[in-house]
This record gives C-alpha cells, structure tokens and sequence, in this order.
DNA sequence: TAGATTGTTAATCGATTAACAATC
DNA sequence: TAGATTGTTAATCGATTAACAATC
C-alpha cells in the first residue's frame, strides 16, 4: 500500500447497530472494572464512583472514565455509578452475557489445573472437554469430565459445541493442533504454549507464556537490583 | 506538572555504564526473539535475516529492527545476524545471564503445574521452594521439592535464596501473603490470583489472569462471529 | 443553590511503520 | 562492483493524562 487508496473501513460511519471499535487496551481493562464491580456488588455497595472503581481496578480514574465512555454513558453526574447496572453493560459489550463452551487440549499438568480451575466457571466459561494425547492418559477422571483421545477433537468439539479452546501442550505439536482446531471452526484460541503460532485472519489468538513473564521481570529486577551476582 | 520543568531524567545523558532504559513494549518482545533464536540454535541455523527472524517471532522486520536497535548493534549489514552471538546479547540485556531463583506460594493445581512445569528450568529459572497454607498438603512431594508450610515462609525463602515469587492461590489471601513476601525483600512477583495487588514503589509486580484472557477473546468473538444465541 | 462527579476535549506521550542511507 | 540487509530517521498512529464544562 503506497499511496492512495487507504483502505474503506465499511462499518466505520453509523449504518444501523454496529457496535464502535473498543481499542484493545480499553478492552483489557474492561475485564479488571468489571471484576472489581463484582466484587463490590458481593460486598453489598451499590454506587461507586470512579475514583473508588479506578483504585479498585489499579488505574487512574481518567483512565477509567475515558473507557467507560467507549462503551455509553452510564454513570450519574455528581452521584457515580450503580453497581449493578454498570456491570450488567461492561459485560455485555464484552460479550459475556453467554455462557461460552471451552475445550482445553492436554491434560497434564497445566491442562488438569485450568479443567479445574474455578474461575473459569465463575466467570461464565464452561469447560465441556479436555484432550489427551496419550493413552495412559485418555479416560481418566479430571474434574467432572473425562479426558478424550485427541484423535477425536473434531466429532467431540462438534458433539459438546466448544466455541473456544485453550491449548496447553508441548510447543512441538503445538501448531498442529491449532491447525485442526481451527479446521474445525474454532476462532478463539487462548494458546500457553511457548511457540508463535500461525493462525489464518478472523482467528482470534491470545498467548500465555509464564517464561515470558518471568523474563520481563528478570529484565527489570536486573535494571534496580544486580542480584547474587555468584561472580 | 503544568508548563515549566519537565523532570529531567537523570540518567539520560552518558553517564558512565547506565543502561538505557528499553521500552515495556520491546523488552516483551525481546524474549520472543530469544525464543526462536534459540530454536533456530537447535536447528544448527547459524545466521538470520531480519526478515526471517521476525517471521518466526510473529512481528515485522520493522520493529524488529527498532527492538534490536535499543540494546546495539549485532547485526551485518548485508548479511544478517549470527544466531548465537545475537542471543547471548539479548539474554545479557534481559538479566538472564545467571539463574534465577523462584519460589511459588500455593501448592494447589495451579501450583503444582508451574512448578513441574519444565519451561521455566530450561529458560533459566530454577524453582526452588513451594508453599501452602493447608496442613495436609505441607510435607507433600511436588516434582523435586517437598512443600513448605507458609507459616515458614521468610526464613524458606532467605535459605533458598529466592528472589522472584510466583502467587499461585486465592484471591482472598493474596494480597495478606504479597505482603509478606515483599517485607522478607522480593522484589519480583508474578501473580495469578485473580485480584488487584497492591505493591510498593520498586517491586515489579506482573499479572497473569486467565479469565480475563478468554473474556478478552469472547469480546473478539462476539464481534466477528456473534455465536450460538440460544434465543 | 452549592458541592460533587461524570463525560469529553485537547495535549502529551509512547509505539509502530515505512522508507532509505549506510555499509557489508 | 552489484546485491543484500542493517540501523536509523521521520511520519503516523494509538494510548494516556489533565483539565474542565456539563449536569446531577
């Protein structure tokens, strides 16, 4: 792409209920106000105002007013914010007004703890399969479901109508695996394996790596620290 | 901070062997470039373009370029960059020079996953004691350690030596325990509870919640595909 | 009305990209 | 030398912040 012709973002305009664009950093912070919000609302309080709900939620309240305002207007000027009501619309400008049906494949160790794990459920995300490779593997118990044989991905995310899958297997067979699931019609994939993988547009994929993680703080642990050097 | 006197960064100008200061966004992807260096290592590849070390890395040449450019330059123009000497380079900028030694609070599943789980072993990081709070889990084996009761946990972690800590348990806890572990001196913290941590001025706290990453990918989803309304 | 707090604007800041001169 | 590829610049793009008018 040279010059002209800066490519037409069709749904850009009005043109009925298209739902605006939330820039992808406003997105992730939706979850953490929201997350915050429920917390709140067990609590028992009922209006917050930003101020609170940014310190709740670790950002500034700028930041936090500024994101709101992607989603609507749903605050009381002078007064804040209904529990409630704000939680009940983040959540559906997150598309969480649904359960979604979550297939993991590998159950070792990290597989047998996110199958496990209660803040999937909690959260609206069913955990409907689990996947093995390995036929020691394949029939045990782990948690309230059954490990399949991998070999049956297609028909069992078909039969169970996973609409999203967590792929927490060696980096080596990693892409072959992203491959089927995406044959299948999967186009959310949140991926723990420390590998790049190739996916084709319309794919959402979202990467965990706990290494990573460790390494970035390596970086700035070494920039205020200079620990042990064993010299 | 209205007009006048932007605060002068200090450590801006020369001065001596002072390290600048790598963007949040480019240390991030510095680890991925290590990554596919060191696989391309394995493959007995001894030289890469930029070109084709972006690819595998899942960036543009671009950035990779700018990246690269904060940390020197290690590359031949014409030719490429020596896989090895490239990676010793960025391992040097990241703090990976030595190990590190890690400790994980919570010997749940999650827990017991991280600490078995071989890719921090291989990229540096050593798992060197792991706790729970529950008595009947104390004394347990988790891959080659034995649980420490977190009761212990300021005189474990000065024996060990520890100096990066992993939260792996309940929200509700969380915060009480992070307090802790940040008076006995760590300065790096790598959590999963699923809450907001408070943390003091010069700990490096990173957050890991999974939820929050299928609830980022069900907004993609419900965008693009708007899936199973069961009306 | 007076006090409080939202929603929005405009300014600043940081990250990404394209292009190309430098140079192997 | 001719071809290739880096390192860097400048332009663009997106995210954050401060400030305040709107309004409960």
């Amino acid at each position: 792409m040279t010059s002209l012709e800066s490519t037409p973002s069709a749904f850009d305009g009005d043109g009925g209920a298209a739902a605006k664009q939330i820039p992808p950093a406003a997105v992730a912070r939706l979850t953490l106000y929201l997350r915050a919000l429920n917390s709140f609302l067990a609590e028992g309080i009922e209006t917050v105002s930003s101020d609170s709900l940014a310190e709740a939620s670790g950002v500034s309240s700028s930041t936090l007013r500024k994101d709101l305002s992607y989603i609507g207007s749903y605050g009381t000027r002078g007064v804040g914010y209904e529990v409630q009501y704000l939680s009940r619309h983040i959540a559906a400008a997150l598309g969480l007004t649904h359960d979604w049906k979550v297939a993991i494949v590998g159950a070792g160790n990290l597989g047998k703890a996110l199958a496990r794990y209660g803040g999937f459920e909690s959260r609206g995300f069913d955990v409907v399969a689990i996947f093995d490779a390995d036929q020691m593997v394949v029939g045990n118990e782990v948690g309230w479901l059954r490990v399949s044989d991998v070999q049956d991905l297609e028909p069992v995310l078909k039969r169970t109508g996973a609409n999203m899958v967590v792929l927490a297997l060696p980096a080596t067979v990693a892409q072959d695996v992203c491959n089927r699931v995406v044959a299948a019609g999967v186009r959310s994939i949140l991926s723990f394996a420390p590998v790049v993988l190739q996916v084709p547009d319309g794919v959402n994929l979202r990467k965990v790596d706990m290494a990573t993680e460790l390494q970035i703080l390596a970086y700035h642990a070494q920039r205020t620290q200079t620990p042990g050097r064993t010299a």
